[in-house]
Order: structure tokens, then sequence, then C-alpha cells
DNA sequence: ACAAAGATCCGT
DNA sequence: CGGATCTTTGTA
């Protein structure tokens, strides 16, 4: 239980998405609301969205108003509507130039990312929010989970060989 | 300018 | 299994 503040700092997130999408399992997403309350999840599901070639990762469209913030220096959040309803939250990784995020598919209590995004009440303030500096988001470390488990990534069919990537990990 | 699809969830 | 609901992207 990390009751002293433990952020990560940014070094963590300028390695290899394929790396830290795992290394994410186990850790607590802290998230500030606007009325002070400071509440902890546990992130239990994963994905890994790697680079321009990722057929499944957004970037693979080319640098566009969307994604641009995914080409940036990770540590910061991207996020986005889908289904006009749910906020996608997604970490930005990797070094500038190396389009790569993870996509928080859930946390303890609160599984899917769909569900993810409205417990912690994004919007589109959060793109490009910086975790290593932001008031109202950001994460704490944690020992690292026994077990990890695999599979492909959820509901990429459209993206041919890359859907069968077993790049999504959950506890 | 317009149409189509989308890294989803919920209720029937 | 279909509806909700709206942004992004491709095509004209």
């Amino acid at each position: 239980m990390p009751l002293k503040h433990n952020r990560l700092p940014q070094n963590f997130f300028l390695r290899d998405v394929l790396d830290i999408a795992p290394d994410l399992l186990g850790k607590y997403l802290v998230r500030c609301f606007e009325d002070g309350r400071t509440e902890r999840y546990r992130i239990t599901e994963t994905e890994a969205y790697s680079g321009i070639e990722d057929l499944a990762c957004h970037a693979s469209k080319g640098r566009t108003s969307r994604t641009e913030i995914m080409f940036q220096k990770g540590g910061t959040v991207y996020v986005y509507l889908i289904y006009g309803m749910y906020w996608m939250l997604n970490l930005v990784t990797g070094t500038e130039g190396d389009p790569s995020a993870v996509l928080i598919r859930g946390m303890e209590g609160f599984p899917g990312p769909g569900r993810v995004g409205r417990q912690l009440h994004l919007d589109r303030s959060f793109y490009g929010e910086s975790l290593i500096n932001s008031e109202r988001l950001w994460i704490e470390d944690a020992e690292p989970v026994a077990e990890i488990h695999t599979s492909k990534r959820i509901g990429i069919d459209y993206a041919g060989e890359w859907a069968d990537k077993l790049w999504r990990f959950y506890i």
C-alpha cells in the first residue's frame, strides 16, 4: 500500500512500450478530483500500441492533430472519445519520434477501458496532461505482480497480422 | 461537404 | 443483438 508519494518518474515512460505495458500492472493510477478527493486505483489490464507500423495503433495514420501527442516524448496522457461516449485513457511512451502508448483497459473494481474513463471523469482537457507534473492524474510505483497473463488485443480485428500480437497484459 | 467507422458498454 | 452518440478520417 503506497501511502507516501511515490510517483513514477519520466524515465519509466521512456522505454519500449512492450516493456512498460506489463510493468504498469499492479501500479496505482492516482486521481485527485476537483472536489479535493484523491483516489488510488490498482491497474489490472493494459494493452500496448507500438509505432506507425502497428496498424492497430492510431499513429499508423501518421501525424495528425489527434495522434500528435503520441509522437512526443513519453510521460503524457493521450485520451480520445470512442463511440461518442467513452474516453479511452492512454499513457504515451518512448522517446520523441516513437509514437507508442499504453491503453489502460482496467483497474481494480473497474474492468474495461470505458469504465476506467468514466470513473476517472476524463474529458478532452486531459489530452497532453503530464504524468510527471500533473496535480490531478499520475502513476505511483508498487511491487511487481507475481504472474502476468497475455492475450491478443481486443477490438482491433481490422489490424491484420497485428491483431495476432499478444500485446494485452492482465493480472 | 458528407459519409462511415470506431482500442465500448448497457439493456433487452 | 442493437442502440447510444460524436469525433476523426477518408473521399469527392
